[in-house]
DNA sequence: TAAAATAGTTTGATAGTCAAACATAATTTG
DNA sequence: CAAATTATGTTTGACTATCAAACTATTTTA
């Protein structure tokens, strides 16, 4: 493999994490429906809105975040309007946490975003050129999770 | 394209960034050289150590943050010993950013692990795969691109 | 039942971010 | 050339994101 080439991968691969996540936020600061979120609170209502309703520790487990951090987000999207808060009948401690109308119309704009992400860049593949990339970013996964451990 | 491997795509592509990012980070705090740096601040290192000396607005232009922004960064990986201002004799206003000899050994440690990412990661790939694969990134990157404008 | 574990919230600390106000120096232009 | 404009940086104020620790309230368990 050529360094050229190497680098190439390097700067595609990581370097450009960044940029991707830079630019969903800004199409999501465009939409009408998501403009007054942060990335950090339309992934949590993504969590939410995937799942249905969720207890706190599930949603911090899921979003790999502590509850206090979580806590905080939670109150903001509740004062925004766009989560509610129902107690649960089995565990008096435990909250659960669901989507209102707003949270569900901002939660489809931003699954939008990805569906035209992924139609725009699998366009005009093969299914020999999807396998390869599947199993390509399966790999980058796998070396990530044995790094996390 | 089937819908459950539209969403295996989107859940690498996407949802795997913040991982990635978050086990960059945790590599990074376990090697002795670089384990009291933050993510920024190694990658701030890294725009000085590949092209040398740059003066602030260089380097926020290259990490897309405002100067304010990066003033702080540098006030702390100043602090810490891992870079040095220089003045420059062309424009008075300016001020060059430069690696200390720690800077220097902390930008290589990092740069094994990117290393090391791209062998594991491109490890009995064939040519063609190769191919498919810059293309296929490529192309993510040129819809990213679009869409920040 | 008393002790331990679990679910959440609040508070205090740090990092990252931007915009605005500021100071200095360089460039443009009338 | 002097004045106005532009460019380079720093500092401050505001906000988000994050964690750990202290705390309250429940539920489990020994």
């Amino acid at each position: 493999m050529k360094s050229e080439e190497v680098n190439t991968l390097n700067e595609l691969l990581v370097k450009n994490f960044k940029d991707i996540l830079r630019t969903e936020e800004k199409v999501l600061n465009d939409k009408e429906e998501t403009k007054e979120l942060s990335m950090n609170e339309i992934h949590t209502l993504e969590i939410i809105g995937i799942d249905g309703q969720l207890i706190m520790s599930e949603i911090s487990r899921k979003l790999r975040i502590t509850i206090s951090t979580l806590s905080i987000t939670i109150s903001r999207l509740l004062k925004k309007g766009y989560i509610k808060k129902v107690k649960s009948d089995i565990d008096r401690r435990a909250i659960k946490i669901g989507l209102t109308g707003k949270g569900i119309i901002a939660f489809k704009a931003h699954e939008q975003f990805h569906k035209e992400m992924i139609d725009a860049v699998i366009k005009e593949l093969s299914i020999d050129e999807f396998k390869v990339i599947i199993e390509f970013l399966g790999r980058i996964n796998k070396f990530f999770s044995n790094k996390y451990k």
